[in-house]
DNA sequence: AAATATTTTTAGACAAGGGTAAAAATATTT
DNA sequence: AAATATTTTTACCCTTGTCTAAAAATATTT
């Protein structure tokens, strides 16, 4: 049994750490969280006694394939709910993460597996990041933030990096979405700015929105 | 702000006293909520100190209008949640109390606005419970358990007071559903059975069994 | 290579929710 | 009205998850 709270430690170190691969240190988990490094540290201590974790005192801690398997578990949860909340409820994409963040933690392998169903098995949550299937499988679609894609070029918007709410508002208020095609048309150096087209209009975004924006081509 | 565990006292009080007007005992809590005593003990102080509850020791708890009202919200979310299982997702009544125990703690008025919105306002749950609005208001459809209806007179099956796995299943078995039309044909004083007509087929059915069955006439 | 700064761990405390065992209050029998 | 039985409360204890403050280890500067 894995306690509301190790789900979320787990999921914590397996976005931190490159899929929980990578070692990740007290802090950095203690950010994510919002708690204490002390708290991080129980915790991490207790994840490793029950083989979910592998922790080097002072080292960071990374996932063991248990505990890897877990958080894909928690993850797949979390955006089959907000693929319902969108899809079904009719929620815009910047009011569904704090909701997924309490549903995921519900307790049913064949609730989730219904609604999977119900959704009719969506390869990607509103924010376009990959919804892993039963057994933790899931593709990336390949893509690239709009910093590395050549001016001149264009793409479809496939994912947001960042999934803010006030980011998420932002393209709202900016009338972008995930499916439109985006067309790099300038760079300017000065404040490192993009000018890029879309079907209604052509507009100039900052680096860090740019950074956020994955276009696959 | 009240705790989950504070939310499945509150449902306990409610049911076990009528609504939460009439006290009720300490064992008859720890027995509903599978807790010991002493337990049950400390959480009514807890709730008495919220104002949720009023309590006089030794003399049993009953709900403040606050305490009502957040009973009633949460059966609310349990009979909508029960209801979007099996309407949307298809499970068997059986299934979904469990679930729905999970799924009533979760925090968001939106969130069960819409859910309620997306299910058409329904006013019974799949065991025909009413669902309170949001108001925490509702009328119950007026029927009679089979006991007390005489002999050679029917009704529709409205609900079932029962809603334990085991009673759900019988009734699976034995091809009783919600709507179906049931005439009481005999009763039979030596084991107090019944003897009932659905429109398949004419059956016999023990008292306890009657006594769960409410018909609308 | 020291000195200093930062990170991480340890030690000790606390609130929530639950449990045991014994004491106190209330109910039921005799 | 006692005696006995049952219910409820109290007094402690335990686990989970969190915190603060201090100690220890590791990193970064000088
Ligand atoms: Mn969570
Ligand atoms: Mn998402
Ligand atoms: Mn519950
Ligand atoms: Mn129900």
């Amino acid at each position: 049994m894995v306690t509301l709270s190790e789900e979320n430690y787990l999921k914590a170190i397996y976005h931190l750490g490159n899929q929980g691969d990578d070692a990740v240190s007290t802090n950095a988990i203690a950010e994510q969280i919002d708690a204490k490094a002390s708290s991080v540290t129980d915790m991490i201590k207790k994840l490793a006694e029950k083989e979910l974790a592998n922790y080097i005192k002072y080292q960071g801690v990374s996932l063991t394939e248990t505990g890897r398997l877990t958080a894909r578990s928690v993850i797949r949860k979390h955006r089959l709910w907000e693929t319902f909340l969108v899809n079904k409820l009719n929620f815009s994409w910047h009011e569904v993460h704090d909701i997924a963040e309490q549903l995921e933690h519900i307790k049913s392998e064949k609730l989730i597996d219904k609604l999977d169903d119900f959704l009719e098995n969506p390869t990607h949550d509103p924010h376009g990041d990959p919804i892993p299937d039963k057994n933790g499988n899931y593709t990336k679609i390949k893509s690239k933030s709009i910093l590395d894609i050549e001016t001149g070029s264009q793409g479809v918007l496939s994912s947001v990096k960042d999934s803010s709410k006030a980011f998420l508002k932002y393209l709202n208020k900016n009338e972008l979405a995930l499916g439109d095609t985006i067309k790099v048309i300038d760079f300017e150096p000065f404040d490192d700015s993009f000018t890029i087209e879309t079907k209604s209009r052509t507009m100039t975004i900052s680096r860090e929105v740019a950074e956020n924006l994955y276009l696959s081509i």
